[in-house]
DNA sequence: CGCGGAATAT
DNA sequence: GATATTCCGC
């Protein structure tokens, strides 16, 4: 390639272009054998490359296994195991890939769910040619909309290698995007000459190794190189290393200014508050995945150790949690713009009146939206509600009243509906079936990682036994009734477990699980999608593949946190980068056209994970309703 | 030259 | 905001 001139080059590039719809690849997908050859034939015709299939998910295999590349999905609407309709919501949501829907009936309702769910064509069976001649533009038009909105970078998301999983090949640095051939062959070639680095992902692993490293080598004493070897991550660099030790040089310097990596006097201190180091707010799509155990070394808070490890062997997470040498506080801290977020609100919880928090912790707060003392005081809070004080004066925790602090808004108050979900309302008092606890337990939830909290993804906060248990004690997470309109209802002095099973009567959960892949989180959960991903976690309604093990956990987290055992997840899902995953759009569908905002919803309909209840609304009302803040 | 680290760019 | 790249003193 290397030794081809220019001027061959052009040649080809240009027979390239001048050819470009032919052979455009496109897989077909419908459960009609008849159909199916039809449109091969038709296919063929318009010197397509065609691959037929016949059902959904085989399609979605094929996609997924990414051993074949394709163009462009044609779907049938109608199909027994997957619909059309749903295969297209999960390419959406994993791959950036143009659908086609193809269905006999034109009803106008059935067109716009299409196109709502981003199918770029609706076409009527039986297909024609001359239609099938022109799908290729949708291919193009795509195209030319990612160029356009990754101009500059050669580096998408989709190709970020993922060091952890990566072949080695120090060489590879350079990204190929041997994928995209028909189009991207003039930029790769120019790569040659201009060429970035593939951008490395820190993964909660790779920064675990990271960890290691450093601990191994002293805080003090660390170089770039050293890191670089120890973590013997073959498509690291110096430069990659260096990058990263900066951030995290920088992090701990806000964590504690003076401190140069003394764990035990980090422990200490009051300024102990951690934020997020890894944060992830690189939207991505994330596909789960069931392979790593994420571990959670709590050895790594022995006494020889300043640093922890992370649990979660997906993104963005605290990089924060690794040094603190174990409060759990930080961890179960709002964040400001998640509480925000998750409470549809515009005014963070702030008034923290009750005399705990000082100034500092008030300014740690709402600066980092961290601080231990909220938990604690929090807790102090919950404590008093389970001995029978009124929860009234918890309200304030989550009410921009008075106290002099806080300030816009002094009416909005937040309400707890059903599962507990905070709801911005201009009503004042706070139904007295709500506990508050619940809302506690929810942010906790809610805040533990940047991401989706998995079921079994307990946060990092492991090393506090004491305060994990005070907590605990108090504060059960998930005692649901089974009454469905109380749903979520936290008994704060009961503190037996109930299954999630019990939390929406029925096999809908079940229902919902098999509805969506397993693969797949339902609401496309991004880095910051706290609000959504944690609730969902919360109520473990839309579970992502569990078993009664992990929804224990999940019912129960706190307890287990408590033991400081080790927090695993079996055979649970991790979050990754999806590898062939588009770009941006972490979060629910809000912000990429491709998808609509509606989706989630809809998605919830029409993967009948849900009767159209209470819980529909109120989780649409919470997740995708106006005052549904995705991103912060 | 190569490194580490800070500054700056993407 | 995360990571890459550049700059600079050693």
């Amino acid at each position: 390639m290397a030794a081809m001139g220019g001027n061959q080059r052009q040649m080809m590039e240009d027979a390239a272009e001048d050819k470009f719809p032919e052979g455009l690849r496109v897989l077909a997908v419908d459960n009609d054998r008849v159909c199916l050859k039809v449109l091969e034939v038709l296919l063929r015709h318009c010197k397509y490359q065609p691959t037929m299939v016949m059902d959904a998910k085989t399609a979605l295999k094929m996609l997924r296994a990414g051993k074949e590349q394709f163009d462009l999905v044609l779907t049938d609407v109608r199909m027994p195991d997957m619909d059309g309709f749903k295969l297209l919501e999960l390419i959406g949501l994993e791959m950036d890939l143009p659908v086609i829907m193809l269905s006999v009936d034109c009803d106008k309702k059935a067109v716009m769910k299409g196109i709502n769910h981003g199918a770029c064509d609706y076409l009527m069976k039986p297909v024609h040619t001359n239609e099938l001649k022109n799908i290729w533009q949708h291919v193009e038009s795509r195209r030319r909309s990612q160029a356009i909105s990754h101009m500059g970078r050669d580096n998408d998301d989709d190709q970020r290698v993922h060091p952890g999983t990566l072949a080695k090949n120090k060489d590879s640095k350079r990204k190929s995007n041997e994928k995209d051939s028909s189009n991207e062959n003039k930029e790769s070639t120019h790569a040659s000459t201009t060429h970035k680095n593939t951008r490395v992902k820190w993964t909660t692993d790779l920064h675990n190794k990271f960890l290691e490293a450093i601990n191994q080598i002293g805080l003090d004493k660390v170089a770039p190189n050293k890191i670089l070897e120890l973590m013997n991550v073959d498509c690291l660099t110096r430069h990659n290393i260096a990058s990263h030790l900066q951030k995290y040089r920088l992090y701990l310097n806000r964590v504690k200014p003076n401190s140069l990596g003394d764990a035990s006097e980090r422990q200490n201190s009051s300024m102990d508050n951690q934020r997020n180091f890894m944060h992830n707010h690189e939207h991505e799509r994330w596909h789960v995945s069931s392979c790593g155990i994420p571990s959670w070394s709590p050895n790594y808070f022995g006494a020889t150790s300043q640093l922890g490890q992370l649990t979660d062997s997906q993104s963005s997470l605290c990089m924060g949690s690794l040094i603190h040498g174990g409060r759990m506080s930080r961890y179960l801290v709002p964040h400001t713009p998640d509480v925000r977020r998750f409470a549809g609100s515009e005014d963070p919880p702030i008034s923290l009146d009750n005399g705990i928090l000082d100034d500092i912790m008030l300014d740690e707060f709402s600066t980092y939206s961290s601080g231990t003392s909220y938990v604690d005081s929090m807790r102090g809070k919950l404590m008093e509600t389970s001995k029978g004080k009124s929860p009234s004066n918890l309200r304030s925790y989550f009410t921009n009243t008075p106290s002099g602090r806080g300030s816009s808004a002094p009416t909005n108050e937040y309400q707890v509906n059903l599962t507990g979900i905070l709801h911005r309302g201009g009503t004042s008092h706070v139904p007295p079936h709500v506990n508050i606890p619940r809302i506690n337990q929810l942010t906790n939830y809610e805040t533990s990682s940047s991401g989706l909290l998995l079921q079994n993804q307990l946060p990092p906060f492991i090393g506090n036994t004491t305060s994990v248990t005070g907590f605990n004690e108090q504060i059960v997470p998930f005692n649901i009734p089974t009454n469905p309109s109380s749903v979520g209802m936290l008994n704060a002095h009961n503190s037996t477990p109930i299954a999630p099973s019990q939390m929406f009567s029925g096999g809908r959960i079940t229902t919902l699980r098999e509805g969506f892949n397993e693969k797949i989180s339902p609401f496309n959960i991004a880095s910051n999608t706290s609000s959504v991903g944690t609730m969902l976690n919360g109520n473990y309604a839309l579970g992502i593949g569990s078993t009664s093990k992990t929804e224990t956990n999940m019912v129960n987290s706190g307890r287990t946190i408590s033991t400081g055992s080790n927090l695993q997840t079996d055979s649970f899902v991790t979050l990754t980068p999806m590898p062939g995953g588009g770009d941006a759009a972490g979060i629910l569908p809000v912000q990429e056209s491709m998808v609509n905002q509606q989706e989630p919803s809809d998605l919830l309909n029409g993967i009948n994970a849900f009767p159209s209840d209470d819980i529909t609304n109120l989780l649409n009302n919470d997740f995708i309703g106006e005052d549904a803040v995705m991103d912060g």
